[in-house]
DNA sequence: AGCGTTATTGCAACGTGATGCAATAACCAC
DNA sequence: GTGGTTATTGCATCACGTTGCAATAACGCT
């Protein structure tokens, strides 16, 4: 029998990446790929955990975690940490962005890439930094929040 | 015999500024401040708690967290994420300063306020937030790594 | 100095990840 | 299909932090 479709999200190519790298395709592998397919937007670690164990009860962190990484250097994926430091992952293809994230409400919003321009570039210029805009958090006070903490003296 | 005298670093105030607050002056907060006044710099959580345990060998890690929590509400410092997640602390008055830190090398530079100028005055117009630069961990490409990267196809 | 309040401590247990190692199982070649 | 390589798994264990809870001990008051 044929192997079962990898549907849509550009994930298609990840057998064949990790075959052309001399990896393997495993049935763990496999579990952790559908659940990323049925992701959208971004995942935490332990919920990719979660969700693998609905499909596999016998499923070990260890073994999650590791293929989070061999899929993030094959480029499906990719890390960043929120502002608590816990990890979060996006799916590619999604559009590069990063997060704000106000630390007194928690609320977040994405940095997108008119929004992240102004640092990027700065960072270019003044030492030749090309920063990760996926992997950046910046962390603050947002509008509403700054206006409630000087209301109130 | 009068208190054992807190030197420089304008730590001096905790005392006072705990007891305004309700809270109290123990042993072990008296360790912990007397470790951060050896301090210079960046200290990670679990440094702090090794060099704790120097002094008493008795330390607790979840004495050492709470209290670094408490002394950042009071001002006296404050934590950010290195570019792995791991808390890292910065004691004031230093100046306050974010990270760059490369992805490839590992290196790491301050942002000064100067640096991070663009990026804070972009987010403060575009919505209102305000970036709190002391808690920002920018990483990716320094230029020497991304020179490597590109010289070899 | 002694007493009552209640902030703080230490312990135990948990959550999120990383890592070393022996056993397993993909994959390739025949 | 069979067999050999070696990537991968699962397990055990560790590291860094957090949290609930009962016992302790600062602190303010008299």
């Amino acid at each position: 029998m044929t192997d079962e479709r990898l549907a849509g999200k550009s994930l298609d190519g990840v057998v064949d990446g990790l075959r052309a790298r001399g990896l393997r395709w495993t049935p763990q592998r496999r579990a952790i790929l559908r659940v990323l397919e049925a992701t959208s937007g971004h995942v935490t670690g332990s919920e990719i955990v979660d969700q693998c164990r609905q499909l596999d009860p016998m499923t070990t962190p260890s073994t999650v975690y590791r293929t989070l990484r061999v899929l993030e250097e094959l480029g499906v994926l990719q890390h960043a940490h929120a502002a608590d430091g816990r990890e979060e992952f996006h799916v590619r293809p999604a559009a590069e962005h990063g997060h704000l994230q106000c630390q007194s409400c928690g609320s977040r919003w994405e940095i997108d890439r008119a929004g992240a321009q102004p640092t990027v570039r700065s960072f270019r210029r003044r030492q030749g930094f090309e920063v990760d805009v996926s992997h950046l958090t910046i962390v603050g006070l947002c509008a509403a929040c700054r206006r409630a903490a000087t209301a109130t003296p």
